[in-house]
DNA sequence: AACAAATTGGGGTATATACCCGCGTCATGG
DNA sequence: CCATGACGCGGGTATATACCCCAATTTGTT
């Protein structure tokens, strides 16, 4: 009764769902941002920093700063291109083994919220995305 | 087609929100988290930090540091109570003034997403704080 | 009353996020 | 071929968030 405020439930939502997830790839050492984004550059292989914020709907430098943690981790490595401005980020050997232990971790997650939410509230969710 | 990760779809759609309600906010120089806990306080009178977190559903620590926030900006104070451990939070005028004239505000935010949602993504977000 | 247990809050560390600014680099128009 | 403007990114600052640990305090138990 108390907050109706719809911004309110859905960063209190996306925090106790960031919970679950975390929780679950705590055992990788990884975080749903870190394997969302390990994820993306392993779907397209290299992009710069521009395109990842893009790609992710990020801000520019919230994604420099998240591949910089990437890269403390040594999941992730920057190549240069011809452009002296940009330079490409892909996966080391290390972030592909790192990303092929976290999908199970991430599956069941996801089974998890799946056994929590009812189907109309995941038909809801998903299609929050192409209206905001 | 790309992200299917419910966690991933509702930590979008929070920022996306939340970068509404903050640009709405922005005009009396409050964010949404700012201003919903301004909210709860006004509501509630005086709270412990430890109060303040459990109604807000969050960790102790991250309450702690959103109220010296607000302090900072000198929107709360602090008042001794008996138990020397604890100290109240309670509104200062200026406050109460800010939250007042954020009120409008916030209105406009919601009214916003009401426009943008159809109804069945209202209801299925308003579920989802007692589901998870 | 004395000691153990629980509570409270602060601080350290880490991450995630956004805005602004400036520096270096590239590309394009004279 | 150079000057100007566009682009890319790092750094500074601020907020929001959570985990851990610790000190002070209160509470509860014997």
């Amino acid at each position: 009764m108390d907050s109706q405020c719809y911004c309110d439930l859905l960063r209190t939502a996306a925090r106790k769902t960031t919970a679950i997830y975390d929780r679950h790839l705590a055992e990788v050492g990884l975080t749903l941002a870190q394997y969302k984004l390990l994820k993306k550059i392993n779907c397209v292989g290299k992009l710069s920093i521009s395109e990842l914020a893009v790609a992710c709907d990020l801000d520019r430098s919230t994604m420099g700063r998240n591949v910089q943690v990437l890269e403390r981790h040594a999941l992730v490595e920057e190549t240069s291109c011809g452009d002296g401005r940009r330079c490409m980020v892909k996966l080391t050997e290390l972030g592909r083994q790192r990303f092929a232990a976290a999908l199970p971790l991430w599956q069941a997650a996801q089974s998890e919220i799946e056994a929590t939410l009812n189907p109309d509230q995941i038909t809801a969710i998903t299609a929050l995305s192409s209206a905001l």
